[in-house]
DNA sequence: TCTCGTTTGAAACAAGTGTTTGAACTCGAT
DNA sequence: ATCGAGTTCAAACACTTGTTTCAAACGAGA
């Protein structure tokens, strides 16, 4: 080595580069699709390697270390969801003096990025995976990527939620989470337990089928 | 070997045993700890058999792999919370002529058994990781172990819930499922990004203020 | 053409993995 | 005391892991 691109690539400069960007690029989108179907651990370096047709010691080059790749993977993805994110909520905190803003349409600036696009279709596999995690070296990953916007989802949605204790707030605000989390793994499982054909993988459905279910017991009297 | 104790315990008959159940429980408490520490793959077998102070043999002698291992920790605890769910929720199919049962004793008698017991309070760190554990093999696991429990409850609440096209009952379940795994959780997140000193850790809380999120959006009108 | 930093390659490294082995030990029943 | 099934033990097995090394290939700028 004889520098250190190490942690943060070297592809900063924007020159087109023949192969260079290229295997960076195979890289994390093979193992973003092989960590969505086994799991972090569960799948080896050598295995990513040779799937993406790159050489081992390139994952090391590029990202340092194998929890490096991982946190390249999930910051991919989450950047383009959380600059979404913030930009939908200043606008709901902007109108929020105007009464005009609600709660559906606060969850859903909430929701809707992180359901939508084909391309992150491996990845919504993975963070619930990554969220849950047991292991906080892993977890806390996942808690630099998504802290902030989250807090100010948090903050937002205090506002226009109607007025309760902080204990109860929490609670419902779990349940709202668990139901984000767990809607996009989507196993299978749920459907084949009803013996329904349908699945759970629609951003309109979403929008259409959970958003009333977490309004409802976001508002829900007590 | 002498002829195979592998795959089922070999205490199957009551009599009091100095060390050989001993080491069998030590095992289970001791990986099951361990595993809702770090997780499953980051857990070897010699940290489990180190920590609970048995040789590592034992593992393998008792359980006969380390997934097998995983497959009786999984099965000690959720064999009495089944056991439970069922009584429970039979009794509201035999008072449903009578319509005395609804939305929210349901989703009780389903969710309450899971939520209840100090002993299961490192067990309810992995139920969540098994489940939406991206390999099939460890998922499986779960599937096994809580399909008939659940598809037991699909079907009572179906019958107490409001009329709704089956796609909506869907999604709508999707909402209770990702709560009811995700709130034993409890990583400290939540509580974190609100600031709070509360947890979600109490079972009178749950039923108190998670329940009443669950029914209204259950049986929110469309 | 000749650098020189960047990237790729094959091989080795050091440590750790689940599993198996076969002998020793334990202890109630004979 | 002896037996034998059940259990424990230290050691070895066979293999995989993430990471490192350093020489070779590449490609634009002088």
């Amino acid at each position: 080595m004889t520098k250190s691109p190490s942690n943060r690539s070297p592809s900063d400069d924007g020159r087109l580069r023949e192969r260079g960007g290229a295997t960076e690029e195979k890289i994390l989108d093979t193992a973003e699709r092989l960590f969505a179907e086994k799991g972090f651990d569960a799948v080896p370096l050598r295995r990513i390697c040779k799937e993406a047709g790159v050489n081992l010691a390139s994952v090391n080059y590029y990202f340092g270390s194998k929890l490096g790749l991982l946190r390249s993977i999930l910051h991919r993805r989450a950047e383009p969801i959380n600059s979404e994110r913030k930009d939908r909520l200043a606008d709901c905190v902007s109108r929020l003096p105007s009464k005009k803003v609600g709660v559906e349409e606060v969850i859903r600036a909430f929701i809707e990025p992180t359901m939508r696009g084909e391309e992150g279709r491996y990845y919504r596999g993975i963070r619930a995976h990554i969220a849950l995690n047991p292991d906080p070296t892993i977890r806390s990953l996942f808690d630099e990527e998504y802290y902030e916007a989250a807090k100010m989802f948090v903050e937002t949605l205090r506002k226009v939620a109607p007025s309760m204790e902080e204990k109860e707030f929490l609670w419902r605000l779990a349940c709202v989470y668990g139901a984000m989390l767990f809607i996009p793994t989507e196993h299978g499982w749920l459907p084949k337990l009803l013996g329904s054909k349908h699945d759970l993988t629609s951003v309109d459905d979403a929008m259409k089928y959970a958003l009333p279910f977490l309004k409802a017991g976001m508002t829900a009297p007590r």
